[in-house]
DNA sequence: CTGTATGCAAATCCTTTGCATGCCT
DNA sequence: AGGCATGCAAAGGATTTGCATACAG
């Protein structure tokens, strides 16, 4: 079963329908493989369909976002970043102040060190984000 | 030395004056330990001084920020918290999503698996932060 | 003096919302 | 049919900025 027929079922179990914006705008969402804002899909949906607005995509990515199947997070830059999750291991992220660029690395060995101080602490766990900044390997040449 | 005279020492460098807003907000800013967001600062500053615009304070802590006194942080609430950095450890957070109480925990480890992984990418770090979202202790009881 | 800093209000950027209308199920 | 979804434009919240004026060094 692909991630589009899972959101599908999702969706029904949700009480939520599926429409023509939604479906063009989750198809699309599904098949980016990095990080972007809604600013920057609404633009891309734009400039390859007509009839979908701004505001339909904010929506559409909250309602992704709590369906669980995209992930939302701020690079201290004053606006928020998604990504689909479904298919993509574990990572953090590591970005360049130089060159803007937002590098993946895998993080297992955080993530256990995340959860055995927060079970020491007695926290429940929702997500956690690890964010590096600094200067990528390219950027140093410079 | 004390962390006032250092900040004048290090203006004296940048070539930034010592005004009398700018030095009532850098005091204040000292004296808080704890998180707050720029219009926080604003609104404690306002009830106790007079003659202190909004726009100052926003552009203190820039000033703040890139002279490295103090740390600015987003935890997904559209806004930017700061907390002034000298003489406290370092640390991470956790943001508990029932009560909006951010608490800090120690992160010496969760440091040193971030090292490992950026030199063996050849990332220069500027800085860390990891956030972890969740329940904390009190408000699972509910 | 000269260059920063300030205050004010307007502007900007990102995101959310009210409301009338449209369209899945 | 009924309820969720959409589009539009307006509202919203946080932060930044232009410009004339004030003041530290």
């Amino acid at each position: 079963m692909d991630e589009y027929s899972v959101f599908k079922e999702i969706s029904r179990r949700y009480n939520k329908k599926i429409t023509r914006q939604r479906s063009i705008i989750v198809r699309k969402v599904f098949s980016l493989h990095k990080h972007f804002t809604a600013d920057e899909l609404y633009k891309m949906l734009r400039s390859e369909y007509s009839g979908i607005s701004r505001a339909t995509v904010y929506r559409t990515l909250r309602v992704l976002v709590d369906m669980g199947f995209v992930e939302e997070r701020e690079f201290g830059r004053g606006k928020k970043y998604y990504e689909h999750i479904i298919g993509h291991d574990s990572h953090s992220h590591f970005v360049c102040l130089k060159c803007g660029r937002i590098f993946e690395f895998p993080d297992e060995r955080i993530e256990k060190e995340i959860e055995i101080i927060a079970g020491s602490m007695g926290f429940k766990i929702e997500k956690a984000s690890t964010i590096v900044y600094g200067i990528c390997k390219e950027c140093q040449g410079g």
